[in-house]
RNA sequence: GCCCGAGUGGUGGAAUCGGUAGACACAAGGGAUUUAAAAUCCCUCGGCGGUAACGCCGUGACGGUUCAAGUCCGUCCUCGGGUACCA
């Protein structure tokens, strides 16, 4: 019982403080490894210290502390731990415009950003906490990679990078606008440098078939995963140039239409090209010209296909024709072989390209039943090969076999698979990463950086000067020594897709004087529910998967994957609003300065001021973002609301994998709701049941109201554990407390089954609502924690309904309901279906041809 | 360009395996309470027609499968994510 009357008045501020102080000074959140449990590792996404926190950390943490909490309840030893992905490109952003170091400025956010999780609630194992920019972490990345290295699967090539030729830096595809550079304008072009490459490709089969065992994973995901992976099937072949013992090879997945190839063409960078630019001026002024350009696909695919005869011919291998040779932007070096051969009759892209330079076209695939018409477009379906000799009248699959074969038996070519995916370029010419533990000496050996001067430390105090990074700059910090000679540094960096690879497993053992602690990573690994934005479907993820099998094959791991389960969430938008100042251009207001709404009578936005007075622009709900000016800073809403209805409202407002609309009146709707819950424990708390549920002695009603509560047990059991969504969760227990808060509270049954109700409600909504359940299950009367109290049990037999309501339709339209009682036959349903008059007057004049009956639910009569 | 999603009332969303479209909220309107306001409580709330009972229409567009389609298939439109150096 409590021992005083229960505050009226919900008060978040109090309870929130008190009782995240509890979870602190308890460790509530702090676990070891248990093996008479069944352990959780329940992992959210790191976060990027940026400064604050944004409203996408709070949904991606809130649903991860929601899936830790309820595990917990479950009874399982649940493992939710917390870091930071610390090193990247705003700490040099930021440190170069508020004139600091990268360091500093990357310490302060995570002590500041810290805090705000705190404020949340959100249950983490503090003890773990680990940044990716302190040596103790990065050492062992640097430690792995020459692992990596002494096994073969990691080489040196040189590779295109945005190349600014002002600044003579190297840019991100973040920092290419419009294909300029953003600092200066400058018009970006492509360089060629050497750089550190992961062998990934060889793993990319197992990447591939491993996704069919992902049974935790959205579809979403392993199709993208399977698309970027790209497995192929096709025929490799080799060319030989007229006229000279040069040659190239091409791949197609195509063979059947390669009677049909008319040119072909190779990349800018293809040897051949660079050969030809030495004496054809035109090619030379194309090969430069295709340098004037990004590097990023999604540039290079847009862009205008365009290209220069180099005057070369190659010989067909089959046919022994000659077809011209031609450089073309739109083969990439990158990418297969850096050549393709055209087929402009059967390829939409070679037929444009054919038909925008005169090139010959020629016709060899056509519909099984039909001619082909490759007047207007290329023919681009499987067909039946003509126009082919020996193949003619051939299937795809026939014609992909007899070339295939003769191509092999000629020596000329094989069957060969190609993948998409690229091999792993890990070098960034940036300063803000773990440096690349690699060494040239001074006799020209290039090696692994020696165990015994691992780590390789980044200094942290440095200057930036904005273009180059400080230990490219300082000449002195690359020097070493290495078996006794003078030796250089590697002073590219880590992409930090590095870090963020195996962070999941130094969590295990945070912090183990080596890479890992085996015996405690295969206690929690693999993770079983991992929470993140969907953007990281490609990379990011297969990263993750890739690294575990890099783990498992260094014998550190005994898993394949590493997790189980994957919740990608959506993104948070919010209202974005705007006017024009006097020269035109859009000032962005934030929504929260928005002081004058005017609504239409559908309560559409018409009329929006901010304070200052501007007449605004409302351009709907938007990704909260800088440009807009429309992100909504979590704290701002922690303080006016409280952590637990701001939590409520993220959860309740969307399912968690699509967007989430920011509406500070759903929020004031979600305080509604607590404060309601509030009431009803206040109010029964005031004068508690004295006696036990008796289940039998109830009324029809009470029994009814308990046949709620346990439908709703069930659902939000199965809302949260199978179904991960929470929002109808929510809505289940909204649904629940309206019964509740209309049932009468006067006889002790009454009180006892508002008491198993309350009980009930309060585990329901802890993962959600933390803060304010744990108060209220010590209002209730219970003397131990929450936490460790267990989920509420459904009893099955305050489920049994004695009728259920059957709807009946004539062809497809509902025309009556009936109320059968549960153990009614289809017989004696179709009987009274058949009686109702709404059912008479439809059948009128007609025969009944069928009836469908779907056990206690629906009745379908199908009659003409 | 290519790959992957999403589109349902005024709004967010629900409908879990093809079986009553619109649960639960928000907004809006009406009412109660109040000196007044806030808070709280009650009622209405997809469209058209009808006093009503009820009828017809309705899940981005068009077509298809089925006794039955928001859900499955095909074509298209719009918006969003990714596109290998933002994380």
């Amino acid at each position: 019982m409590p021992e005083k009357l229960m505050q009226e008045q919900y008060i978040h501020s109090e309870i929130e403080a008190e009782v995240q102080k509890y979870w602190a000074d308890n460790k509530t959140f702090e676990v070891t490894e248990d093996p008479s449990k069944e352990k959780f590792y329940c992992l959210s996404m790191f976060p990027y210290p940026s400064g604050r926190l944004h409203m996408g950390h709070v949904r991606n943490y809130t649903i991860g502390d929601v899936v830790a909490r309820f595990q917990r309840l479950q009874g399982k030893n649940v493992l939710q731990p917390i870091g930071w992905d610390a090193f990247g490109l705003p700490a040099e952003n930021a440190a170069i415009k508020n004139a600091t170091a990268p360091a500093p400025w990357t310490y302060e956010n995570i002590d500041y950003m810290k805090n705000q999780l705190k404020m949340l609630g959100f249950g983490y194992d503090w003890s773990r906490e680990i940044a990716t920019c302190t040596p103790e972490y990065y050492r062992w990345e640097q430690w792995f990679f020459t692992k990596l290295y002494e096994k073969g699967l990691v080489y040196k090539k040189t590779s295109a990078v945005n190349w600014c030729p002002n600044d003579q830096t190297v840019l991100a595809n973040e920092q290419v606008q419009d294909g300029c550079c953003w600092r200066c304008d400058t018009p970006v072009e492509q360089k060629e440098i050497p750089q550190w490459f992961i062998k990934i490709t060889a793993y990319a089969e197992e990447l591939l078939n491993d996704i069919d065992n992902l049974d935790g994973w959205p579809e979403q995901v392993k199709t993208m995963q399977r698309n970027w992976i790209g497995r192929s099937e096709g025929v490799e072949m080799t060319f030989k140039v007229k006229g000279s013992d040069d040659s190239f090879d091409i791949y197609t997945t195509r063979p059947d239409t390669v009677m049909g190839v008319t040119y072909v063409a190779i990349a800018a960078g293809h040897p051949l090209a660079e050969k030809a630019a030495l004496t054809n001026a035109d090619v030379a002024a194309f090969v430069e010209d295709c340098k004037q350009s990004g590097t990023s696909e999604a540039e290079l695919a847009t862009m205008e296909k365009r290209g220069v005869a180099t005057g070369l011919y190659a010989i067909h291998p089959l046919t022994g024709e000659e077809v011209p040779v031609w450089v073309a932007n739109f083969v990439l070096m990158n990418y297969g072989t850096g050549a393709v051969m055209s087929v402009p009759a059967h390829d939409q892209r070679d037929y444009e390209f054919a038909k925008k330079y005169g090139l010959a076209l020629k016709a060899v695939i056509k519909p099984a039943d039909g001619e082909v018409d490759i007047s207007e477009a290329a023919y681009t379906e499987k067909g039946v090969l003509f126009n082919s000799g020996a193949f003619d009248g051939l299937d795809f699959e026939a014609a992909f076999n007899a070339i295939a074969k003769q191509l092999a038996d000629e020596g000329k070519g094989k069957r060969q698979v190609n993948f998409r995916l690229r091999d792993w370029g890990v070098s960034r010419q940036r300063y803000w990463g773990a440096p690349i533990p690699m060494v040239t000496l001074a006799d020209g050996t290039v090696m692994p950086t020696p165990e015994d001067q691992l780590p390789v430390i980044l200094p942290e105090d440095v200057v930036m000067d904005g273009v180059q990074s400080p230990i490219k700059a300082d000449k002195e910090w690359a020097k070493t020594q290495v078996n006794g000679q003078d030796a250089l540094r590697e002073t590219d960096t880590f992409d930090t897709f590095m870090e963020s690879s195996w962070y999941y497993a130094r969590y295990c053992s945070p912090k183990a004087n080596e890479m890992l602690d085996p015996a405690k990573a295969n206690y929690w690994l693999p993770v079983d529910q991992y929470i993140g934005g969907i953007e990281h479907a490609c990379m990011h993820l297969l990263y993750f998967r890739f690294f575990h099998k890099l783990l498992r094959d260094a014998g550190l791991v005994n898993s394949n994957e590493p997790a189980k389960r994957l919740l990608t969430q959506g993104m948070v938008l919010a209202d974005a609003f705007y006017y024009n100042n006097e020269k035109g251009a859009r000032v962005w207001v934030s929504p929260l300065d928005v002081t004058v709404l005017e609504k239409d009578d559908k309560g559409r936005i018409t009329k929006a001021v901010d304070n200052e007075g501007h007449e605004l622009v409302y351009t709907g709900m938007s990704k909260m973002s800088k440009s807009k000016n429309n992100g909504i800073d979590p704290q701002v809403m922690v303080e006016k609301y409280g952590a637990d209805t701001v939590r409520l409202f993220m959860m309740f407002a969307s399912p968690p994998e699509l967007t989430l609309e920011w509406q500070e009146s759903g929020v004031e709707g979600a305080l509604r709701f607590i404060k309601r819950l509030w009431k009803l424990a206040a109010e029964y708390s005031a004068a508690p049941a004295t006696a036990p549920l008796d289940v039998a002695s109830l009324s029809a009603e009470q029994k009814t109201l308990r046949r709620e509560l346990h439908k709703t047990i069930a659902k939000v059991s199965d809302d949260i554990g199978r179904r991960q969504m929470f929002n109808t969760a929510v809505a289940a227990v909204m649904e629940l407390m309206n019964h509740l808060q209309k049932a009468p509270l006067e006889s002790e049954q009454d009180k006892a089954l508002i008491q198993e109700a309350l009980s009930a409600v309060v585990r329901l909504l802890y993962p959600i609502i933390p803060h304010v359940c744990f108060h209220l299950w010590k209002e209730l009367g219970n003397t131990s924690a929450i936490e460790d109290a267990g989920w509420p049990v459904t009893d099955e037999a305050a489920l049994v309904e004695d009728s259920k309501t059957v709807v009946v339709q004539v062809n497809g339209k509902v025309r009556a309901k009936l109320t059968v009682p549960a153990a009614a036959t289809q017989a004696e349903v179709e009987a009274m279906g058949m009686a109702e008059d709404a059912v008479i007057k439809y059948t009128d004049g007609l025969t009944v041809r069928k009836v469908i009956y779907v056990p206690g639910k629906l009745l379908s009569i199908v009659a003409n």
